[in-house]
DNA sequence: AAGTGGTCTAGACCACTTG
DNA sequence: AAGTGGTCTAGACCACTTT
């Protein structure tokens, strides 16, 4: 039929242009060196803004970009290795874990999904701690941790207590259970407002959502959902902290 | 100073949009449902095209929609729970996993960050057997396997074979070694060309790659790199499959 | 005030699937 | 052939940071 071309296949430009602009960082750029702006890199390159912001964005979900509103473009580092599964099985606020204490609410509503994990109805109490996780004072992770009142023996004491202290408490009681075991699921989620602000990236930011569920006296003793950054985070599971090593 | 107005937050467009569609689809809409098309729906919210489209491809890659160039826009079903970490640790291709051999190469590249686990130089011949895990007739991972040919015995006599048979007789090889260990690390990335047609994306959609290194002799044995659909898939990791039971 | 990336528009054409 | 989502354009204005 006279044109069999093999494999017609007319690339996007903002494909081509990313592989091309992938090439470029690998050989005449440095970490933390500034691109320049949008509006040259698409004269440059011949194409309409939208079309050279469209290879930039997914350079930046790759974790090679990293941009910033009224600052520019930069060459991102290479990802964190961030340690998600403890060699040993243990609470969260555990002896030498690396999230800080925000504060705690009891009035924040619980998203269903959470409820159904920790089996608790619609008005039950829940005490909702938030953490950080920060590296070189660069924020990795937002949390939410949710632990119903009910396994709490002392809850009505706690709810007397605000903030960070009251936070503590809850930590320190769920820390005098017996952890009889967790699991955790990953998934790709977009930043919540409150999220985005205290990760430091806009809201709908691609992150790496993971959810543990905390077993405790047969039940679902705790749920803790943790919003990592995903352009600067890979999120390490291991019996040993080999992998972590090598690929700093 | 007159104006304080407190929370001075214009909202985007795209980001109030999604969140009415958002809860439009929880209230009015059933899995596999199409909506209406892209014009149709820009011009109902009275909207350019494109800031639809902002908005739904922000609820695409939260797995709540899934768009088929030439069909059109449907609610996608709940996200599919997969179990990643299997409770014994095993090698690929033992007895009982759940990925399908497709072949096998070893004229293929080896990616930097992979021969850096492999201690592997440029020009060493690698084993590379392609797989792929499928769930009801769709298509979850891609994955693509690299062994060294110096850890297996026999590397050269499997060199003869093609195809789907070399793959099997180098994962028995494989098998027949003591794994010492492994880890694993997820992160975020774009699917590449080839990638993206196993599992029926377009190039650069969203993925969740995992890699495992497999320890054995005191040295890291094989590398796997999964490729997971971000969009429709929930990595579990856990002692029990309890979470995936619940969360199906 | 100047410069950056982020949002938005109104159009056009293309690639793909389906009747 | 008709209808869908995917790509691309050339502009405009806004929010934010830095000078």
């Amino acid at each position: 039929m006279g044109t069999t071309q093999l494999e017609t296949v007319p690339e996007p430009k903002y494909w081509h242009l990313k592989t091309v602009l992938s090439e470029a960082l690998d050989s005449e750029f440095a970490v933390g060196e500034i691109l320049p702006n949008e509006r040259d890199l698409a004269a440059r390159f011949g194409v309409a803004r939208a079309t050279l912001r469209q290879a930039l964005e997914q350079l930046e979900l790759e974790g090679r970009l990293q941009r910033r509103r009224g600052v520019g473009t930069t060459v991102a580092p290479p990802r964190v290795g961030v340690a998600v599964a403890p060699a040993r099985h243990s609470w969260p606020g555990a002896a030498g874990d690396d999230w800080q204490v925000l504060g705690c609410d009891e009035s924040g509503s619980v998203p269903a999904a959470v409820a159904r994990l920790l089996e608790t109805a619609k008005g039950d109490p829940v005490h909702i701690v938030r953490r950080s996780r920060v590296t070189e004072g660069r924020p990795l992770a937002a949390e939410l941790l949710y632990v119903p009142a009910a396994v709490i023996p002392s809850s009505a004491e706690i709810a007397l207590l605000t903030g960070p202290a009251r936070a503590y408490a809850v930590l320190a009681e769920l820390g005098s259970l017996e952890l009889e075991g967790q699991d955790r699921t990953v998934e790709l989620g977009s930043a919540r407002a409150e999220d985005a602000k205290q990760l430091d990236r806009l809201p709908g930011a691609p992150v790496l959502v993971v959810t543990t569920r905390y077993v405790s006296g047969g039940r679902t003793a705790a749920v803790a959902v943790s919003t990592y950054r995903a352009d600067t985070c890979r999120l390490t599971f291991g019996e040993s902290d080999a992998v972590e090593l090598l690929a700093g």
